[in-house]
DNA sequence: ACATTACTTTAGAAAGC
DNA sequence: GCTTTAAAAAGTAATGT
């Protein structure tokens, strides 16, 4: 919001939020439905973070300012909305050969005595995913959904032609 | 210039002072890990790379140090966990492995993915157990790496399970908590390693 | 020997130390 | 760098019955 915003009165007038300034400068509103949880900055900016899609997003941001405004809080004009990161996890039904993986990939870590997952760094799309020996991976940093299906597509396809894939059953993907 | 060979001569300086620091550090916890010196040696090879980087402003010296002997370790196949590393130093394991993964994306170390059967050596002679066993150990571990087992596991829990298999069937057993504690893992880990192994190689264990 | 809870990794923004 | 928030993946750890 383009606004400053008075923390304390929030705290005050607005019930279920915490906010311990000395622990960290953001005001903690959690939403019930959508279920989300919002850190509200005196500046007026605030991050909203566990919506499963970018209507649940919009909806959860216009229920948050509602019902600060049901408080008494005072806020004008209409939020700009920016997707910042987009949380992913897909299956691809196949058992991945890890070891290989990490020989043959460019951008990757795999330490198995610290994480059971590879990491991968795509530059295209510029994302990063953790690939499980269980074809079940995370897909983090996408700003778009549709970059999120394009690195999915292109690690399979990648991993197949690697021949790091034995294959289980089929091919599929979820968002969160 | 003048002012361009005292800046030279500064950056060499701090970099000078920083190394003979670090080079006693790199030695004290070496010693105590019982290192050999190619392996301490490799370690300051890459130490002075970072240090030449910049990579340890703003770190301490320590786990930088640290790191590097790890980074060491895993290219000289010599098995130490981060934790073993990480005690002798007043950092956590958890900022010796920034320490680490900064060294590896930062400089040009190659460093293979641990194999579990480095740890059998180890874990086996700490034990006392018979070179057969650890032999056998390191077979079921290949076995279980063909069929896809190993991916994701930590190897160190892999191994102590193999060992503890190994030495069962060749009948110097060794109890699960006496392995898991030189393993550096937890009994819990042994027995569902131990348990998976045996299931999906189809070992068959005599009772007792 | 079980279960439950909690921590490891990844990304990104916010304001301030 | 750190602090806080959420969520997924699979492994390991700590604690409880």
């Amino acid at each position: 919001m383009e606004q400053t915003l008075d923390l304390y009165a929030m705290e005050r007038s607005v019930p279920n939020v915490e906010y311990d300034p000395d622990q960290f400068p953001g005001l903690i509103f959690r939403l019930e439905s959508p279920k989300v949880t919002s850190l509200i900055f005196k500046s007026g900016k605030m991050v909203v973070t566990g919506a499963k899609s970018t209507e649940e997003l919009i909806k959860a941001v216009k229920r948050i300012i509602k019902s600060l405004r049901r408080y008494g809080i005072r806020i004008g004009g209409k939020p700009k909305i920016q997707i910042q990161n987009i949380v992913a996890s897909a299956n691809m039904h196949v058992h991945v050969n890890l070891d290989k993986a990490a020989f043959l990939l460019e951008n990757n870590m795999y330490e198995p005595e610290q994480f059971p997952g590879l990491i991968f760094r795509m530059d295209e799309p510029r994302v990063v995913l953790l690939i499980f020996s269980s074809g079940k991976m995370v897909i983090t940093g996408a700003k778009r959904e549709d970059e999120v299906y394009k690195a999915v597509k292109k690690i399979f396809d990648k991993l197949e032609e690697l021949d790091c894939i034995k294959a289980v059953e089929e091919e599929e993907e979820l968002e969160i | 210039r003048w002012r361009k060979w005292q800046i030279r001569a500064r950056i060499q300086s701090s970099i000078d002072r920083n190394l003979a620091q670090a080079m006693n550090e790199l030695e004290r916890i070496g010693n105590l890990l019982g290192l050999p010196k190619s392996v301490k040696d490799e370690g300051a090879l890459i130490y002075r790379k970072a240090v030449e980087k910049g990579l340890v402003r703003g770190r301490s010296i320590e786990s930088v140090v640290a790191a590097a002997i790890y980074a060491s370790c895993r290219r000289m196949k010599i098995a130490r966990t981060l934790d073993e590393i990480a005690q002798y130093t007043k950092a956590n394991r958890k900022e010796v492995a920034r320490c680490y993964r900064l060294l590896l994306r930062e400089l040009n170390v190659d460093v293979p993915v641990s194999d579990p059967k480095d740890y059998v050596t180890r874990i086996g002679s700490l034990l006392g157990l018979s070179g057969a066993s650890m032999k056998l150990a390191a077979e079921i571990l290949e076995k279980a790496k063909n069929v896809g087992l190993t991916a994701g596991k930590d190897p160190a829990g892999l191994a102590a399970a193999a060992i503890y298999i190994a030495a069962l069937l060749n009948e110097e057993r060794r109890t699960q908590k006496e392995i898991a504690q030189v393993a550096g893992v937890t009994e819990v880990t042994v027995r569902n390693r131990y348990k998976e192994l045996i299931q999906e190689l189809k070992i068959e264990i005599q009772n007792q």
